[in-house]
DNA sequence: TACGTGATCACG
DNA sequence: GTGATCACGTAA
């Protein structure tokens, strides 16, 4: 069943971030599905550092100042796409990066988009499931409850112990911040991200 | 371990 | 306008 606008209204961050894991990421690409179940997320906020909104509205992050429910999807260091999910209400700006997937339907599409001839890893990193997915910025701010991309709870339910929270990747410049345990990932999934 | 690659943002 | 920086991935 696909999620409907109320689950990303809702105000605890974090506590999203943990709900998403084994949720399913769907794509549709010229008719053709693609999807994944994800398993690794990173909570941001504008009350934080490590948030690109910690500084407020610019083009680049007022998607996340709007309301949840929608995409976030910016470039990183010149080369990837990155995928969020914006949470909470206007004006409080908030959003979760998927950062890996196990792979679910269209494998062989993903395979293609990734140009690669292993199936091995292929969804196993931010920059790597955009890619798989045929996520890019042109998806900027459209609706998680679009014909184009959402995400769907297939009933798959992760206990809270299987739930590992951690320090976020590769946000040194945020200083104290950095060390929030916002990065939650299913314990012992090979699909998590390596580092 | 190093670096590609280009948008973004804080300065003038 | 300009330059430093960046929520990564790959090859080596």
């Amino acid at each position: 069943m696909k999620l409907s606008n109320s689950f990303y209204l809702r105000n605890k961050v974090t506590v999203i971030a943990r709900q998403l894991l084994g949720k399913i990421l769907v794509a549709n690409i010229r008719g053709q599905t693609v999807s994944g179940m994800i398993v690794e997320t990173e909570a941001y906020s504008e009350i934080e550092k490590g948030s690109h909104a910690y500084k407020g509205k610019t083009k680049r992050n007022e998607v996340m100042f709007g309301q949840g429910g929608v995409a976030y999807v910016y470039l990183c260091y010149g080369v990837h796409e990155m995928f969020n999910i914006v949470t909470n209400r206007v004006n409080k700006a908030e959003a979760i990066l998927v950062r890996a997937l196990q792979p679910m339907e269209g494998i062989d599409r993903m395979i293609k988009l990734r140009r690669v001839n292993s199936f091995k890893r292929i969804t196993s990193g931010p920059g790597k499931l955009t890619q798989a997915l045929g996520i890019d910025r042109k998806l900027n701010g459209v609706s998680l409850t679009s014909d184009k991309l959402w995400i769907e709870d297939r009933g798959i339910i992760i206990r809270p112990k299987e739930i590992i929270s951690a320090p976020r990747i590769g946000i040194d410049y945020a200083g104290k911040d950095a060390l929030l345990p916002w990065r939650f990932f299913i314990k012992g999934n090979e699909w998590v991200s390596k580092y």
